[in-house]
DNA sequence: TTTAGTGTATTAGTTTAATAGTACACCGCA
DNA sequence: TGCGGTGTACTATTAAACTAATACACTAAA
């Protein structure tokens, strides 16, 4: 897997498992592929993804069962859903506009650029 | 100054010098605050702004005259200005849109939520 | 009960960013 | 010439993220 160099792989990978989350791919209750397997996909250290883990939990997205691995919370779709609605709107959203104005583009040019 | 924890101070420093270029703070030619001047402003290591600095230089966004300061470049401004808005194209705008998309928020949603 | 797969804990080493302090060569100017 | 302000180079230290390898307690299933 390919990862950004300014921010840390721990959170790139929460990240994506939560988009997975998101898109569905490990619906409610369901469990995830154990720290072994999920280091070995991403190519990354069993230790890494232990991080990613253990932000999650603390994040109520997963949980986990002793000696039987991590699974996905209840609810663990719409607090993912809302956490990044709440980012989008509350930091990238504002910084999206800040951008745009100290570049003096308008919103006609990104409507173009869009198509 | 306040810095953000998840991008090296050296990066966010030279944003800002950008920033500050962007914003008519040093004219093509004008001559900026020595490192250690620097340095002192923002309240960081000399090392980190000399960092800042050289990797303002490779962009042709200042030079050097020796023994006596840095100065920005002829055309510093459009450079600066120029390789924001390809980033803002090229980066930024595609990320945001990906974000409406994956989090299922239309265009008004957005509208309504910049007034 | 044994075995294989869980997460967890521990220790060690590497890399990068940042700090800290020092020394040096260059330049303008008195 | 000599002084003070430039950038530059160098060494050493700290902290965080990541890698690596190992050991251990827990659980389900054979």
């Amino acid at each position: 897997m390919q990862f950004k160099d300014h921010k840390p792989i721990f959170l790139q990978i929460a990240e994506l498992i939560c988009d997975e989350i998101l898109g569905g791919k490990y619906p409610e209750g369901e469990r995830l592929p154990s720290v072994r397997e999920y280091a070995a996909e991403v190519e990354v250290n069993v230790n890494t993804v232990v991080r990613s883990f253990e932000w999650l939990s603390q994040k109520d997205i997963i949980y986990n069962k002793r000696g039987m691995g991590y699974y996905t919370s209840l609810g663990a779709k719409e607090t993912v859903r809302e956490s990044l609605r709440e980012a989008f709107f509350q930091e990238t959203l504002p910084e999206f506009v800040g951008q745009m104005q100290k570049l003096g583009i308008t919103v006609e040019e990104v409507e173009q650029a869009m198509k």
